[in-house]
DNA sequence: ACCTGAACACCGTTCAAGT
DNA sequence: ACCTGAACACCGTTCAAGT
């Protein structure tokens, strides 16, 4: 190990590009989350200091909103590539759906930063994805924005949701372990007031939250269909 | 004006109380955003140091819960009066739902709040509310889950995006001229690569956000009567 | 019990100075 | 053109000291 780092070539050597510096803060936010991600922590991995990342990027608002785009373009273009390849329009929205629903769950920052992108191209991207398929399920042109927009916005409410979880889960617990004590919480809660929490504290603990998620997608393609 | 401060009793003499604290808090995020929250800006308002606070309260997490928690109680008694007198199923998710979005169009720092509560109670109680128009709708019991978090998280990410929304636009432009903005710029978009975002262009320069939100919730509300 | 405010350990960002 | 790192103006939070 210590070896094989004492053969490498220089890092230091690698001059420093917008590309690099996107492509390590996401390795900080990935592995410490939002709080990780410093300038001065940047620095340090790339081995320079705080005051040459300015020189590549505006500020910390550019960084996160770039390292956001960088991730869903990858995630994007793996489920575009699904869509097209012959699939109705409901498997080709599932695919979307789950590539988003994927991203988030390796990525949880980009949960929460999906809803704030100044820019917001990587929404607008799934945006037009997601449409495409609206107008292939043969809805009437005046609902297809309607549409469109419930679909991407049932994404987003899922990501957020997941990504608060991920924050909230400890890390050494599974995703099972986690659902189950939310479960047997609901399963407490004053009999009055959350009657119905209470009622569904069971089916929780045994979904799968992809299951779940694409239910849910699948729900509202049969909102949609409904307005033949 | 100088004269009513002047003969108004001291204000100092009321003791710091967690209650105050938060009220004080919702008036800093609603005049001037997430950024200006701080314990010195808090401490200043309430004439006294920054750590007379932390007895009232664990830290800036608590207090952002506290301030989302009574904003969000606030705006779900009024909805659910209205939810409970008589209305149909629908006509109750709807008062349910509208609530929250104007809750987050009158205190845009919410919507970004609501994806991390970590106690979620402010979240649980509009699902409760949500659901148990869902069980009034007759879906068969294993579907309440999907169907009440379909709304939520629809409700979420509609209201992650206002509050995206209102921190881009300019606070001197209205609603209609920001939409007017983006529909250009939409219209805008390479015509191949965005050939759907285009084509709804038009129609988002005419839309009303509250009417389109609650398109959104009759879409999903059909996708769930279409369980039965 | 409750409040004060200086002090600590951080931030993002800037900028003179270097190469 | 690109990098360096000290310095500035902030943060949240703590804590000895006061009442």
């Amino acid at each position: 190990m210590a070896a094989s780092r004492a053969r490498r070539p220089e890092r230091r050597e690698e001059p420093l590009s917008r590309e690099r510096i996107v492509e390590a803060a996401i390795g900080l936010l990935d592995e410490s989350g939002e709080g990780g991600l410093t300038f001065r922590a940047l620095a340090r991995r790339l081995a320079t200091g705080p005051g040459a990342i300015y020189w590549h990027v505006t500020g910390k608002d550019e960084l996160l909103g770039a390292a956001t785009d960088a991730v869903v373009t990858g995630a994007m273009t793996a489920a575009t590539a699904t869509a097209t390849a012959g699939a109705t329009p409901r498997e080709a929205v599932r695919s979307l759906a789950v590539g988003v629903f994927d991203a988030i769950d390796a990525h949880p920052w980009i949960g929460t930063q999906l809803a704030r992108a100044p820019a917001q191209s990587p929404l607008l991207r799934i945006f037009e994805h997601l449409g495409r398929q609206v107008q292939a399920l043969g809805v009437p042109q005046a609902a297809h924005f309607t549409a469109a927009s419930a679909l991407l916005n049932y994404i987003l409410g899922v990501g957020g949701q997941n990504a608060a979880n991920a924050l909230e889960r400890r890390p050494d617990t599974t995703r099972a372990e986690f659902l189950d004590t939310v479960s047997t919480s609901w399963a407490n809660l004053d009999a009055d007031e959350y009657a119905f929490t209470r009622s569904v504290a069971d089916q929780l603990r045994d979904h799968d939250d992809r299951e779940e998620f694409l239910a849910g997608v699948d729900l509202i393609v049969a909102g949609i269909t409904a307005l033949r």
